[in-house]
DNA sequence: AATGCGATTCTCT
DNA sequence: GAGAATCGCATTT
């Protein structure tokens, strides 16, 4: 297994945002391997695009990691406690990118477990297994991101934060919806620009 | 199942 | 100083 390339990322963000479906997000930390397949993404299409942070053109520091090369991540701080996480798209100079919204976990369950609810897997009830990592908040706290891996190249050889493809190439059946908490965007808020694998029992949102 | 609200702090004006 | 690509809990239906 091995890390998805930059030509991979480096597409159109709509087509990258689907592609994603079905990946496995891989963070090496404190000697484990945590893995969770993407199961919801979202696009965030650049200057063109109101509900992205770099709409017009805006170049702030926060925002300047989308403007990096494809396969950057970008990880900001929201509503003051969360973070989301982003991997950037598009050649460098091309500020889009794509927001991860919901992973299923597939490795190390308890570690996970604790970081979200301070308890082992086994211990959980339904309800919370399944909010362990169904959210872009949610996903940074259960899988140990946060700013510190913030403008990483996910692409590089020795990374320890990177996408890989599963070892069963299977296709999902892929939903297009509107993307979430974005009212503010105006014409752009009904975009259909979210996606998720049908029936998948991690998706946030249905 | 749906709705409402408070938490909490970074970012930019 | 306002607002934010969210979440969890409480309340109502």
């Amino acid at each position: 297994m091995s890390r998805l390339p930059r030509d991979f990322f480096e597409r159109d963000t709509i087509t990258v945002a689907k592609e994603l479906l079905g990946k496995i997000l891989v963070h090496e930390v404190s000697g484990r391997r945590l893995c969770g397949k993407i199961v919801e993404t979202e696009a965030y299409c650049g200057i063109t695009d109101k509900a992205a942070h770099s709409y017009g053109g805006k170049l702030t520091p926060r925002v300047k990691p989308m403007y990096g090369m494809a396969g950057t991540s970008y990880i900001y701080f929201i509503y003051g406690m969360y973070n989301c996480f982003n991997i950037v798209t598009q050649a460098e100079g091309i500020p889009e990118a794509v927001l991860i919204r919901a992973l299923e976990p597939l490795t190390e369950f308890d570690f996970i477990s604790q970081n979200r609810f301070k308890e082992n897997y086994n211990k959980l009830k339904a309800s919370k297994i399944k909010a362990l990592s169904n959210g872009p908040g949610k996903l940074c706290i259960a899988f140990s991101l946060d700013r510190s891996l913030n403008n990483y190249d996910m692409c590089k050889y020795h990374s320890c934060f990177y996408i890989e493809s599963p070892v069963k190439n299977n296709s999902p059946e892929i939903v297009s919806a509107k993307r979430i908490g974005i009212d503010y965007a105006e014409e752009f808020k009904d975009k259909p620009w979210r996606f998720y694998i049908k029936d998948n029992n991690f998706v946030s949102y249905k």
